[in-house]
DNA sequence: ATTACAGCGGTAAAGGGCGG
DNA sequence: CCGCCCTTTACCGCTGTAAT
C-alpha cells in the first residue's frame, strides 16, 4: 500500500498529453480568429469614424449568434486590437466586457463597467443615474474613451424593467449634448427574436447595425480545432483524423450544433480520458467517450452555472434533487424548498427565507436553467410546478455538486 | 450629525385556483 | 361557493454611502 504522498506525487508527475491545457478552454482568448475575419471586418467598418472624429458619435452594435459561435472572443479581441490601435494613434480607449449574468441589474452593470476602468464608484445609495453621471464625468476627467460589451444581452433585456434601465446606458449622453460621446457598447446576444418580442418598438434602436455569426461548418470548426489543438497538445497527441472526427460530430452541416465551444469541451474530455489511461495519444474511442459526456446543452449551463452565488447553485441543486425524488417531470416549489433548507445545512448555509428563495427561482428560470408551469387538477390550491428539460439530472447534480465543492 | 436614498432580505397580508 | 394552502407581492427595517 503506497502512501497517500506518494499517490498523489504520482498522479501529479505522470504525464500529460497536454502542453497547454487552458488554451482549449472556453475563457481563453486566442491571438487568431479563423473564420470570423467578415465579422471582425464589419466591426471595423462600424467603429470606424471612432477612429477619424473620436466622440462624435456614440457607437452601437449588435453581435447575434447562437452557442459556441465566437461572438464573445471576437468581442474580446476586437476590444483589444481597437484599444491598441487607439492608443497607437495617441486615444485613451479602453475595453470592458460585462457578463449579464453575473451583474444582473443596472447598477450592478455600470458598477462594474468603473470597476474594470479603474473607477471607484460606491456601491450603494447612488441611483443608476448618478453612477451612470460618475462614470461620464470621471471618463471626461481622464481623457479616456471605452468600448462596453455588454455578453448575454438578451437576459439583461429580459429582465423586467431591463428595457428601460437599457435607455439609462445608451441615453446617458442626452444631458451631456455638447460632450463627447466616450461610451460606445456592442450588445452580445443569443438571437434578435427575444429582443423583439419585448418590444417591438425599440427593438429597431438595437438593430441597426447587426453582426451575425452564423454556426461553425465542418471544415471551419477542423481549422479551428487545428490551431487550438497544435497550441494546447503535445505533438502528435492527436492526428488529423481525429480532429475531422470532432469536426464531423459539431460541424453544422453535418448536423451538429456548430459550436466551438462545444467541439472544444470534447477535445478536453478526450485528452482527460487519454491522460487517466496514462496513454501518450488520444484515441477515436476517447472521443466517443467524450462525446457522450458533452452535450451541446450542458456546454451551455457549464459557464452560465458558474455564474450563479453559492444559494442560487444550492437551491439549484435541490430543484434537481427534488425532481429526481420524485420521479416525475414536475415539482412543487414548496418541495424545492424543504429541500433547500435541508442542502443549505449540508453545506453551512444560513438558509434564505421564502422571499429570497423565491425570486431565486424566478432567476433561475429567466436564465433558463429551470422551466415552470402552474399546477392545473390533482393540486390542492395553487402551485408553481418547476421542471428541468435541460440535461439529464444525474449529469446536472454531479456538475453543480462539483462547482459547490469547489468552495 | 443629519438627511436621503439604494440594495438586501424578511414578515405578513393579499391573491389565486381547486377540492369538497 | 367556501375554505384551504401555496404562491405572490407589498412593505418594512437594516445597512452603507454621498451630499449637506
Amino acid at each position: 500500500m503506497p502512501s497517500v504522498e506518494k499517490i498523489i506525487e504520482d498522479e501529479i508527475s505522470s504525464p500529460s498529453v497536454f502542453k497547454e491545457k487552458h488554451k482549449l478552454y472556453p475563457e481563453y482568448t486566442p491571438s487568431s480568429l479563423p473564420h470570423r475575419e467578415k465579422q471582425l471586418k464589419q466591426l471595423a467598418q462600424l467603429f470606424k469614424s471612432f477612429f477619424s472624429s473620436p466622440g462624435e458619435e456614440m457607437q452601437r452594435v449588435m453581435l447575434v449568434g447562437s452557442f459556441g459561435t465566437g461572438k464573445t472572443v471576437t468581442s474580446k479581441l476586437f476590444g483589444a486590437s481597437a484599444s491598441s490601435l487607439a492608443s497607437r494613434n495617441g486615444i485613451r480607449l479602453k475595453y470592458v466586457h460585462v457578463n449579464c449574468y453575473k451583474s444582473r441589474t443596472l447598477p450592478q452593470i455600470i458598477y462594474n463597467i468603473s470597476l474594470d476602468l479603474g473607477i471607484t464608484l460606491p456601491q450603494r445609495g447612488l441611483s443608476a443615474q448618478e453612477l451612470m453621471r460618475g462614470l461620464i464625468e470621471e471618463l471626461e476627467r481622464r481623457n479616456t474613451y471605452a468600448i462596453v460589451a455588454l455578453d448575454e444581452f438578451d437576459y439583461f433585456a429580459l429582465m423586467s424593467s431591463g428595457l428601460n434601465s437599457i435607455y439609462v446606458l445608451v441615453r446617458a449622453y442626452d444631458e451631456y449634448v455638447n460632450k463627447k460621446k466616450r461610451l460606445h457598447f456592442i450588445f452580445i446576444s443569443r438571437s434578435i427574436s427575444t429582443l423583439e418580442n419585448i418590444d417591438p418598438s425599440s427593438s429597431t434602436y438595437f438593430l441597426k447595425n447587426i453582426v451575425e455569426f452564423s454556426p461553425y461548418t465542418y471544415s471551419e470548426l477542423y481549422d479551428i480545432l487545428k490551431e487550438r489543438a497544435d497550441e494546447a497538445l503535445y505533438p502528435g497527441v492527436i492526428s488529423d483524423d481525429e480532429l475531422k472526427y470532432i469536426s464531423m460530430i459539431e460541424g453544422y452541416d453535418k448536423g451538429g450544433s456548430g459550436s466551438a465551444r462545444t467541439a472544444l469541451e470534447i477535445l478536453v474530455r478526450a485528452g482527460e480520458s487519454a491522460d487517466s489511461e496514462k496513454r501518450s495519444s488520444i484515441t477515436l474511442d476517447d472521443i466517443r467517450k467524450a462525446h457522450v459526456i458533452v452535450k451541446p446543452e450542458l456546454a451551455m449551463l457549464q459557464d452560465q452555472v458558474s455564474a450563479l452565488d453559492r444559494h442560487e447553485l444550492v437551491l439549484y441543486l435541490s430543484v434537481i434533487k427534488a425532481l429526481k425524488g420524485s420521479g416525475s417531470g414536475f415539482v412543487r416549489i414548496g418541495d424545492v424548498e424543504k429541500i433547500y433548507r435541508v442542502l443549505c445545512e449540508a453545506y453551512n448555509l444560513q438558509p434564505r427565507r421564502h422571499t429570497q428563495v423565491y425570486t431565486h427561482i424566478l432567476e433561475l428560470r429567466s436564465m433558463g436553467f429551470i422551466q415552470t408551469k402552474s399546477s392545473g387538477k390533482g393540486f390542492r390550491g395553487k402551485s408553481t410546478l418547476i421542471g428541468i428539460s435541460a440535461a439529464p439530472l444525474y449529469v446536472l447534480e454531479s456538475k453543480v455538486e462539483e462547482l459547490l465543492k469547489r468552495e
